[in-house]
DNA sequence: AAAACGCCGGTTTTT
DNA sequence: CCGGCGTTTT
């Protein structure tokens, strides 16, 4: 087939060049996956083994696609190395780890794992976990890391202060007590792995003649370590293909800089920049108002994408009364197209910036029989029932893994206590040896007694589980632990819908693992790898008819005919961390992740909020968010119960921008006839006063008027009252008098 | 040793 | 509002 049918000029350009480093700006919904495998079926067709061509995306679902793609355009396209960071981390450690002091067989642990390392941590240290909060103290470690510090670096760093260094001894010991488990957390995996190439020439050398051609995607979305991955790997060839779009930029918060897309041109000399603007997913009014909002950062490259698509239809805004009728109204909203426009589930997408806020939509749906798949949330393998079988096959895996030892020790119960274990750690730690170890000793610990009998029979099965797992398939393996561990009897006895449930899925891991084992040269080592670098996205398929639910977050890459954004609210996007930071660019990321959230439509956007909201057992009137402003007003049909809430406080609102471009948004805000009336001073004379005003309330009070809503033949009047928070009344009702 | 209770604290996004 | 965790009770 000709590798360049069909494509645009600058798709063409980035297509055919090869040779050098290459920077490609790819716009939301440019094709850009289109060009990636078209350019590696080039390569392929100038003469290089596909062998020596490496392409790198954040996800194994982007992975998965780009492998099929290039398989069908490619000779031999099977045999490109197309994998995730993590994953090719893992594969680089597990051939050479033992040259940095590991043993190949290592865990992985997840961040629950690397949490409980640290509360041992703690109290070996003697430290409090409440001024030293282990989720707080992972993320710092989980910086350093990212910032390639060291444990022993940091320790050297001079001029620390008291609790600087706890810190510095934490990290210490964390690592260290990894090191013991033989295991790595999620970030190790490509700072370990840059740790390697950095010490090991040999092994350096042996990467860097095999990737003549290197492609990385989402490269706004790398890190530090990441980013020296990439770089030492292209070092021989130079031939790196680096593709992103630093409006869409928004995994800040895991140590990704926006610099290395920013500095590509600097740290590559004779890079070439091709930059793909013509987008083809979304309407006219859907990427003026992406461009729109996005045009409110400063920090970014100039672009501007543009579509020669249709116009198509406005917005949607409305704002439910609490998130119970916004959801209502969500869902009735597609009920709606789907019945009358003859529209199919599948072709809806419901996002959103917390998971927690996926309930009500969630209960809804189900109400109404409407069919969904629910992304993210509590993940499958996080579940206690999985995890616990999990324990259980790490443990068989590596034996030194303490972490899941002391998992499941009693679990399911076989009376070996607290008081017990104590007691095996003891003598662990006294003669030095692994706890493991301890246990095989058992009849040595004189303290235990008679209960050794029960760590005997453990440690017994524990031993003819390692050995069923050399002769049989995972999946056997997985029924083997369940039958004479007796775990699924024991939830049998509880007899309540939630042991049925937990049956259910343990039901439903053992299939997995079935077809698992199908694959050839599948091991336990591999199957473990696989689940512990899962991504909630990764279990995306587009062929389901059903309504798709996810954060903002989970949607980048997708796109959706029809995309719902619930809870278009300040303080909850934007979050109210980015809010109250003083990090001016938290805001920005949320507003990349707006724009990555709009433009994930095809057709039509509806923007939903809620006037009053439950979180975390506690009210919460919450203004609309401010991204509202920086769309385009004109192409936005309100269709609230209430029109335009506070529309007043606008003008001052309006986002920071340069001078000219400031006064032509100003313009075209007045221009607009909806939003003419805002320029008249709003004032009921039978209220006598207006927003701004002080008022008094015979309860509670002086205050001051934040809005004022029509409601029926009276006014809904929002009145902050300081320190006694914000109350609400009818005006006339309750007669408000100016002060 | 296991179940039951009650308090405290957190609470964004995730490979 | 939830869940986790430590304390108390059986």
């Amino acid at each position: 087939m000709d590798i360049l049918k069909g494509l645009n000029e600058m798709q063409k350009e980035a297509v055919e060049y090869t040779e050098g480093p290459l920077l490609l700006l790819a716009g939301a919904g440019s094709g850009k996956t289109t060009v990636l495998t078209r350019r590696v079926a080039n390569i392929i067709e100038k003469g290089t083994n596909p062998y020596n061509i490496v392409a790198i995306t954040f996800t194994n679902k982007a992975a998965k696609e780009m492998k099929e793609r290039v398989c069908k355009i490619a000779e031999q396209g099977d045999k490109v190395w197309v994998s995730t960071f993590h994953s090719m981390g893992v594969r680089i450690l597990r051939q050479h780890i033992d040259k940095i002091g590991y043993d190949k067989s290592f865990s992985i642990f997840d961040s629950t794992d690397s949490e409980k390392v640290i509360k041992n941590c703690l109290t070996d240290l003697n430290l409090s976990d409440k001024h030293f909060k282990p989720k707080n103290m992972k993320s710092i470690i989980s910086k350093f890391k990212n910032e390639l510090v060291s444990a022993e670096e940091y320790a050297k760093r001079e001029e620390k202060d008291s609790r600087e260094q706890s810190i510095s001894d934490i990290y210490t010991l964390y690592e260290s007590k990894l090191e013991k488990n033989n295991a790595l957390d999620f970030d190790d995996l490509i700072y370990k792995t840059v740790l390697l190439l950095e010490s090991n020439e040999e092994v350096l050398e042996k990467y860097q003649s095999r990737f003549e051609y290197i492609l990385v995607d989402e490269y706004q979305d790398t890190n530090i370590p990441q980013y020296k991955l990439v770089k030492m790997l292209a070092g021989k060839y130079k031939n790196l293909c680096v593709v992103g779009d630093d409006d869409q930029s928004i995994y800040g918060w895991r140590g990704a800089t926006i610099d290395n897309i920013l500095n590509f041109e600097k740290d590559y000399e004779n890079a070439k920049v091709i930059k793909l603007e013509q987008n083809y997913r979304s309407t006219k009014k859907i990427l003026a108002s992406a461009n729109s909002v996005i045009s409110n950062n400063t920090k970014r490259k100039v672009k501007e994408l543009w579509t020669d698509n249709e116009e198509g239809v406005n917005f949607k805004y409305y704002k439910g009364y609490n998130e119970q009728d916004e959801a209502v109204y969500v869902i009735n909203n597609i009920e709606k197209m789907v019945e009358e426009d003859g529209k199919e589930y599948d072709e809806f997408a419901i996002l959103y910036r917390t998971n927690t806020q996926s309930r009500q939509i969630e209960d809804n749906l189900v109400k109404n029989n409407i069919p969904y798949v629910l992304y993210g949330g509590v993940k499958f393998y996080e579940r206690k029932e999985i995890k616990d079988i999990l324990a259980y096959l790490r443990l068989i895996f590596n034996m030194d893994d303490e972490i899941s030892l002391m998992r499941i020790i009693n679990v399911p119960k076989r009376g070996i206590g607290n008081g017990t274990i104590e007691k095996v750690y003891e003598y662990a730690n006294e003669n030095g040896i692994s706890a493991l170890r301890a246990l095989s000793n058992v009849e040595q610990i004189e303290t235990i007694g008679s209960r050794s009998k029960n760590i005997k029979k453990f440690y017994d099965l524990l031993m003819s589980l390692k050995d069923k797992s050399k002769e049989v398939e995972i999946d056997e393996l997985i029924k083997e632990v369940v039958e004479l561990t007796g775990y699924i009897e024991e939830l049998k006895e509880e007899k309540t819908d939630e042991a049925n449930t937990r049956i259910d899925n343990i039901y439903e891991f053992i299939n997995k693992a079935t077809e698992s084992a199908k694959n050839e040269n599948n091991t336990l080592e591999t199957f473990l790898e696989e689940i512990s670098l899962v991504a909630d996205i990764d279990a995306y398929d587009e062929n389901t008819k059903c309504v798709s639910l996810m954060t903002m977050h989970s949607s980048k890459g997708l796109e959706f005919k029809n995309v719902s954004i619930i809870g278009f609210e300040e303080n909850i996007f934007p979050s109210y961390r980015s809010v109250s930071s003083d990090d001016e660019g938290e805001l920005e990321e949320e507003r990349r992740l707006c724009y990555v959230a709009l433009t994930r439509a095809e057709e039509s956007i509806l923007l939903t909020s809620a006037t009053s909201r439950m979180l975390h057992g506690r009210v919460n009137n919450n203004k609309v968010s401010r991204f509202f402003d920086e769309l385009i007003l004109t192409d936005i049909d309100d269709v609230s119960p209430i029109k335009k809430p506070k529309i007043q406080s606008r003008i001052s609102k309006l986002p920071k921008m340069d001078y000219a471009h400031s006064v032509e948004r100003t313009k075209q805000f007045m221009r607009s006839s909806e939003n003419a009336h805002i320029f008249s001073a709003p004032q009921d004379k039978e209220l006598g006063f207006e927003v701004g005003d002080t008022i008094k309330q015979m309860r509670y009070g002086k205050g001051v008027v934040t809005e004022i809503k029509p409601a029926g033949a009276d006014f809904e009047v929002t009145v902050d009252f300081g320190s006694k928070g914000e109350k609400k009344f009818m005006g006339i009702l309750s007669r408000l008098k100016k002060v």
